[in-house]
DNA sequence: TACTACATCTCGCAT
DNA sequence: ATGCGAGGTGTAGTA
């Protein structure tokens, strides 16, 4: 693909909003948030519909330079060779992205009005604890799941019938000192909030690292198994509850 | 592109790990960590040389999906029309991508060494602190930076010469909640490793929310406005530097 | 490997 | 707009 062939493929591919494509040979400066300079090298540009800009090397999952939409992009010559300017004006950031060689791209417009399903959530996971009580104790009485009450974003919140509240943090994958320490804070919250110093906490998650297990153990709250319920699970937890009537 | 030129340019991009690009129209279904559906659609897939998958839709920065490198991907006829499948035996997950019709795409080697500077790192930060330490206060004397003490994680470590040990934690933008407890972690370890209640907490960022400011006062700690370095205030900073001598 | 914390985090949701 | 927390977070650094 050659620069003028370029240059006519951006043009229309701005004015229409459609994705645009290239590999490319290119140097880029990026200023905003942080600065960042990417020395000469063969990357994959990717301009979105909406204006986002991201840049890929050939390994690794995410973008190394990217720009948000809400920007202005154009490309022109420069020095023999061709400028792609992201600009942010809002963020005051800017991506430079000088192309010496253009090797492949495309564009065009994706028709795409798909969103996706997933399960698995830590919503999904308080959902599961809310019905499924047992998964935290015998005595659990959960109150409310996911309610923005006075004392803040409590996972699950309930009682245990003997004059405690509970206050219970999920966590989809292994728990560490920051999910202890999150817990701790809707606790301390929750004390003052309600008045009541008889607040147990307990941390819902697959797995806890060794330092978060005895963080938690040194405030006095405990730690449950819980996993997050995939399709299978579900399923089988069904076929179990229509087994009980 | 037809059904058939796809097929091969696939086999040839993962025989000579290439890069990888189509834009199409496919279903996906992921399971893995969660569980996932994304109905029919037009997309862009990525594969790249080290076997990492993305899915983009036409709009929005991340990928709708994803594979990390180190499963396998392959690309068969299904159905009257193709299946891309990537397995990731290790982490016991899989991407499944269905496409019913193949619009643009190319396959390229892509050179690149390049290694990006960055500046403005929270690491910048927390060197600009040491460097220059009345950024928290007259009296405060640096001891280490970043070090894996026994204490842990602690961004900036030192005493204001009162007989009080001083813990710093940055955060590059706004600091919340969760930056204080953070804090408080630290203050916490070091006062039960040094045996001592004579430490200070300092939260260092360019911004604090009200909420995150009235839990850093009521732990008796207190907030410096410290702002992330960018070139020209590192540049201004030398100047004035070697203005001193 | 496990653990910890950063990230130009991004994204959605609620106030 | 801001605050807050989840994320299939990813990624780097260290023990």
């Amino acid at each position: 693909m050659d620069r003028g062939a370029f240059l006519e493929a951006f043009e229309k591919a701005k004015a229409a909003r459609e994705l645009l494509v290239v590999a490319c040979d290119c140097e880029i400066t990026y200023s905003g948030r942080a600065e960042a300079f990417l020395p000469r090298g063969e990357r994959l540009i990717v301009m979105k519909q909406d204006g986002v800009l991201l840049v890929h090397q050939p390994e690794n999952g995410n973008p190394i330079n990217y720009l948000k939409a809400g920007g202005d992009i154009t490309l022109e010559k420069y020095e023999g060779h061709l400028m792609l300017r992201g600009k942010h004006a809002a963020q005051k950031e800017f991506l430079d992205i000088e192309i010496f060689t253009v090797h492949d791209g495309f564009h065009r417009k994706l028709e795409d009005g798909g969103k996706q399903t997933l399960l698995g959530s830590e919503a999904d996971m308080s959902d599961s604890i809310r019905d499924n009580p047992s998964l935290i104790g015998p005595d659990f009485k959960p109150i409310s799941r996911e309610e923005q009450t006075a004392v803040g974003f409590v996972d699950v919140f309930g009682h245990d019938g003997q004059g405690n509240l509970v206050v219970i943090e999920c966590k989809r994958y292994t728990a560490g000192l920051d999910a202890v320490s999150q817990l701790h804070r809707y606790v301390e919250k929750v004390k003052q909030v309600k008045g009541t110093k008889n607040v147990k906490g307990i941390l819902a998650s697959p797995k806890i690292t060794g330092n978060a297990l005895e963080m938690l153990k040194s405030y006095g709250y405990d730690w449950r198994d819980v996993h997050p319920p995939k399709r299978h699970e579900r399923h089988a937890k069904s076929q179990k509850h229509l087994g009980e009537f």
